[in-house]
RNA sequence: GGUCCGGUAGUUCAGUUGGUUAGAAUGCCAGCCUGUCACGCUGGAGGUCAGGGGUUCGAGCCCCCUUCGGAUCGCCA
């Protein structure tokens, strides 16, 4: 018999299916038994009456939480079923794996008149046993909602003419500053991980791609230890040529989040109130644009924040959580562009002004930082004088050539992806990865 | 790299001024229960109080060292 995906389940009332999944939940009585089976399409419950069913009794004495199995029987429509008001009898359960008993609590256990609460185990704790984290409903619509978000942005780049490439991930030499890469094995010789598609993403430029775009793992080997970093994350990352200004680069990345969240929050935007507790926002464009001065007087004027050592060249973490108050103040707004940064903050490949202004912007969402984008820097003597300058030399030099042999004048940003997820939905890094790279933590 | 905090059943926690045999819930095991749905009831097993040293008549508790972990700042996406 051809398994039904419990979502479907209502269809075959007053018939027979097969339904497969995990036990969620299992009450065992002395005539009943109810398991509650969990796909990823839904719940369902099996209601056995063992009078009925002899010979089902062996293979449900071996029933445990968790366990995977297979139900066939009738699927009938009940009314004193909470669940839904449906159920199946089952004629034949197999159980195909058996679980040992759980090392991590998944969900909070709330308290009741006789009993005290049972806080579900800390994110640290269950991320040692993730996969059985991953069961749960709103993990699950974690990674359908990154699915869907991701397959958007995609979908919006590839109707606008833009090519996705896939960059390689060992390269020869330490990109950008050199100290934050991770060095690898190659053979004879070393070879570092990407820490961006950067440099690839400029030479698609060169070889007159145009348009491009690209996700894909990014590897930094940093030790942060934040609610938002993680040394291994994916990049979702653009270039396009023949931009006037940076700020051609700032308006396709509003349109690409404005239409990708607007079809996540009609496919998903109840779910994910329900499960997250977080509304879905559908920002409107163009998204506000401030200076970095401007900002930092707004905050100083508005909630008298300066920031402790008096610099005022990058945006603290104090000051980028501000900067979400003032933008939702002053624009009702959630997304702020943040440009004019001082080009000694920012990369060598960063096309400046005289003034030593980068032409570059950083995109804040909810307060965190998520994207770093400019136009680039395409004149070569330019360029390797400005690396020059940050002392990269021969660690640019094959870079460098790109520049050399024609190219447009093009800008472009790079996007993280778990962060966009992470703020989507009010969780942190941790929360909000497949799996957490750190730097202790390699594992699983 | 800086600062701060922590490690007690499988899990989440409590543990008084240092005082007998370290508790609760949940999970697990066994028994009971004719429709449960966070099932219910009864019983049971489960601990090198992170490790080592010290103070003390006596240490989960006080001190030192080690170790493991967490939060946060900086760095960034």
């Amino acid at each position: 018999m051809e398994r039904t995906m419990i979502k479907d389940i209502r269809s075959m009332a007053g018939g027979t299916a097969k339904v497969a999944g995990f036990v969620e939940n299992f009450r065992d009585g002395k005539s009943m038994a109810f398991i509650v089976l969990k796909d990823i399409t839904g719940k369902l419950q099996i209601t056995v009456e063992k009078e009925k069913c002899p010979e089902l009794l062996d293979e449900i004495a071996k029933i445990t939480p968790d366990s995977v199995i297979t139900c066939e029987g009738a699927v009938m429509e009940n009314e004193y079923v909470k669940m839904g008001g449906i159920e199946l009898l089952p004629t034949a359960i197999t159980v195909e794996s058996v679980a040992d008993a759980l090392p991590i609590v998944r969900k909070d256990i709330p308290a009741t008149k006789k009993k005290q609460a049972v806080e579900r185990s800390f994110i640290d704790q269950r991320l040692n046993y993730r996969w059985v984290d991953l069961r749960t409903d709103e993990n699950q619509l974690l990674f359908k909602v990154q699915s869907c978000l991701v397959n958007a942005m995609r979908q919006y780049l590839l109707d606008h003419n833009f090519i996705e490439i896939h960059s390689p991930k060992l390269i020869g030499a330490a990109s950008e500053s050199g100290a934050d890469v991770f060095e690898v094995k190659y053979f004879d010789r070393k070879a570092y991980l990407a820490q961006s598609p950067q440099f690839y993403k400029q030479m698609a430029m060169a070889s007159g791609f145009e348009r491009i775009f690209e996700v894909g793992p990014v590897f930094r080997a940093e030790k942060s230890f934040t609610s938002k970093h993680t040394t291994e994350f994916t990049g979702f990352d653009l270039e396009m040529s023949y931009i006037e200004s940076y700020r051609d680069v700032m308006q396709i990345e509003a349109e690409i989040l404005t239409y990708a969240l607007g079809i996540v929050k009609e496919k998903f935007g109840e779910q994910i109130k329900e499960a997250f507790g977080t509304e879905v926002i559908v920002p409107t464009l163009p998204f506000p644009v401030v200076t970095l001065a401007d900002l930092y007087d707004g905050l100083e004027k508005e909630f008298g924040y300066v920031p402790a050592d008096g610099d005022r060249n990058d945006l603290t973490t104090d000051a980028e959580k501000l900067s979400f108050e003032w933008v939702k103040k002053h624009y009702g707004h959630e997304f702020l562009f943040v440009v004019d940064y001082p080009s000694t903050k920012r990369a060598f490949y960063h096309m400046r002004k005289e003034d030593g202004t980068a032409l570059g912007y950083d995109l804040i969402w909810r307060g965190v930082e998520i994207t770093t984008g400019a136009q680039r820097e395409h004149r070569y003597e330019i360029l390797k004088k400005q690396a020059d300058e940050k002392g990269l030399g021969e660690d640019v030099k094959f870079y460098l050539e790109f520049f050399k042999y024609g190219c447009p004048p093009h800008g472009g940003f790079g996007l993280g992806v778990d962060r966009l997820t992470m703020l989507l939905l009010g969780l942190t890094i941790k929360e909000a990865m497949f799996i957490f790279r750190s730097p202790d933590r390699l594992n699983p």
